[in-house]
DNA sequence: GCCGTTTTCGGCCCGACTGTTTTCAGTCG
């Protein structure tokens, strides 16, 4: 989205590994920190020194501050090209392996003039490594292994997989050894619904007896494909799914280190860092067993979450937060924002039929919908004209839609069907349906579907100056792991839907996720609305709900900033509020 | 390199595991 963020943040982890290479532990820390901080900045690291925030970003000094700079003036850094006559290019991506560390890198480097990968690996099966002293044949052994698994330490799945993967492990454990298993569940990453996952971790409560009996179940679950270490404290194996390969961890714990344990291993790195920290100026420790006071070692807390972060004078944090964005500051003083929930959410605001390219009935939609989700109102949105391959509905076919909802209601008793479109923006940013039919619909969802190879800001703000536009369909266009966002400029557009009225749609397609969550945090302090919508083509995906709920979490907002937590008459407020606004039809 | 009403210098999260040792260094999460 950013690339001056991710260039800065990209050459600020190669210096870490630079410094982290020289043995200069602490600076090498504050370059990791400082790459993280950059790839994860809501705005423009630009708009940062334009403000004069820059300065004010925690983990940014003097130093490194100075380098940004450098680099948005010159477009280089010079200390990181001295850095580099220092260090060969591929030993960051040695340091990636699992098993070399900065230490023996360098000895690799010293004593065998090892510079690439490819030397490396001749290295390890010629013996030579071994010879050396301290090395022996297992750790040759591991390494030999972490280079085989690297590609897929390298490839990380999407959210929606991790789900279903976690899910059914969680699921085939406990049903399986009910008795045995206390405690159960999804850590890490998918716990704090990241939009990709790496590895999957799992924590069990159990007696210690039955620790061994519970990792041999675990490696004989069919998926295994090997198995990297099994013991009591942790068992690690390599799983197949669809041809992916995941590496899956679980973890054994006693019942009463259950909230510590769950504390430590959801993460993120950085949020445990700055809650030790916290925990360390109250004089007390905080470790996966528990909080011990650091004087007397007495155990003061660690049976639950909530109690190890009460302990620590901190309100419990939901693990979507958890990312040190600021929300430990809120945490201490007790202002942590009562997140939106899934069961929050009333209706649905972007729904295909077979009008257009979705596979069911509107019939067949609102039975299921009304049925599993118990919602309030849905909103069918079938695709505009120019989408010829999707079936587009031009402004005839779209008035016989309307009339079929209209006995579709009267049939179920109940106004629970809403007619609405998914309408292209063209070229020009234009609109792909006439006013006068646009003014007919209860709601109106607006989306680019052509030309991604350009800046398309000029297009979404001339749409959002449409009266009956009343959100923004997936914002960038991406798709994860497929295809990148095309570019929009963020704060026009959030000034632009504050001005006008429109809100943002949070679209749950797992592929898509878009807006991301760094657009929702702004959009929530900004104060533009936002939807929550599954972009449903089937009644399978309704349950995307979900990922669109994870994603406005990550980002803070609670109710009163997703417009579908509302009643039908909120949202019609909205509408009209627009219309109003514009001189337009009222709905 | 970052940070700070105990500090502008001297700290920087903490414990487990592994392999190669015989008391510990290096790595990992």
């Amino acid at each position: 989205m950013y690339n001056i963020n991710k260039d800065l943040a990209n050459i600020f982890k190669r210096m870490g590994a630079i410094y982290e290479f020289l043995g200069d532990k602490f600076r090498s820390l504050a370059y990791y920190k400082a790459s993280e901080i950059l790839e994860d900045l809501p705005d423009d690291v630009r708009n940062y020194i334009l403000n004069g925030k820059l300065y004010s970003i925690r983990g940014i000094g003097q130093g490194i501050a100075t380098k940004i700079e450098e680099y948005v003036e010159t477009g280089k850094i010079e200390k990181y090209e001295e850095l580099k006559q220092l260090v060969p290019e591929d030993f960051l991506e040695l340091m990636d392996l699992k098993g070399i560390g900065p230490k023996t890198l360098k000895r690799l480097y010293d004593e065998l003039g090892i510079k690439t990968k490819d030397e490396l690996i001749k290295a390890l099966k010629d013996g030579r490594v071994e010879k050396l002293k301290g090395f022996g044949k297992k750790k040759v052994e591991r390494i030999l292994k972490s280079l085989e698994l690297y590609e897929i330490s390298k490839k990380r799945i999407i959210l929606w997989e991790a789900l279903q993967i976690s899910r059914y492990l969680k699921d085939t454990l406990k049903n399986s050894l009910s008795k045995e298993i206390k405690k159960i569940e999804v850590v890490g990453s998918i716990r704090r619904r990241k939009e990709t996952i790496g590895d999957i971790d799992i924590l069990i409560a159990c007696d210690e007896k039955d620790r061994l009996k519970i990792a041999d179940f675990f490696i004989s679950i069919p998926e295994v494909s090997f198995v990297i270490g099994k013991g009591e404290k942790k068992t690690s194996v390599i799983m197949k799914f669809d041809n992916r390969e995941r590496q899956v961890d679980i973890r054994f714990f006693n019942l009463n280190e259950w909230g510590s344990a769950l504390q430590y291993f959801t993460g993120s790195k950085e949020h445990n860092v700055h809650v030790r920290e916290i925990a360390k100026e109250k004089g007390l420790k905080l470790n996966e067993y528990g909080v011990f006071k650091v004087d007397t070692e007495e155990r003061i807390a660690g049976e639950t979450e909530e109690g190890v972060y009460k302990a620590l004078g901190m309100e419990w944090i939901p693990p979507e937060m958890r990312e040190d964005r600021g929300e430990v500051e809120l945490a201490l003083q007790g202002k942590i924002p009562k997140l939106v929930e899934l069961k929050d959410i009333k209706g649905d605001l972007h729904i295909h039929s077979t009008w257009s390219d979705g596979v069911n009935s509107i019939k067949d939609i609102a039975y299921f919908v009304r049925e599993k989700y118990k919602y309030e109102y849905i909103v069918i949105t079938d695709h505009s004209k120019t989408q010829r391959v999707a079936n587009g509905l031009d402004e005839e076919r779209l008035l016989k839609e309307i009339e079929e909802v209209k006995l579709l209601n009267k049939m179920m008793g109940w106004e629970f069907i809403k007619i609405g479109t998914e309408v292209d923006i063209l070229l020009d940013g234009s609109l792909d349906l006439s006013d006068e039919i646009l003014s007919q619909l209860d709601w109106v969802v607006a989306s680019v579907h052509s030309h991604f190879n350009r800046d398309n800001t000029d297009r979404i703000l001339k749409a959002m100056e449409n009266p009956y536009v009343n959100a923004i369909g997936h914002m960038t266009g991406r798709l994860i792991g497929i295809r990148e966002g095309f570019k929009v400029n963020m704060n026009e557009v959030l000034k632009k839907a504050k001005e006008t009225g429109t809100a943002l749609e949070i679209n749950s397609q797992p592929r898509r996720m878009d807006i991301d969550e760094h657009w929702v945090k702004r959009a929530v302090e900004e104060g533009v609305k936002m939807v929550i919508s599954t972009d449903s083509h089937s009644l399978g995906n309704f349950a995307y709900m979900e990922i669109g709920v994870s994603i406005a979490r990550r980002g803070w907002a609670t109710n009163k900033d997703i417009l579908n937590t509302g009643s039908w008459e909120d949202i019609k407020k909205f509408v009209n509020e627009k219309r109003k606004k514009f001189g337009a039809v009222l709905k």
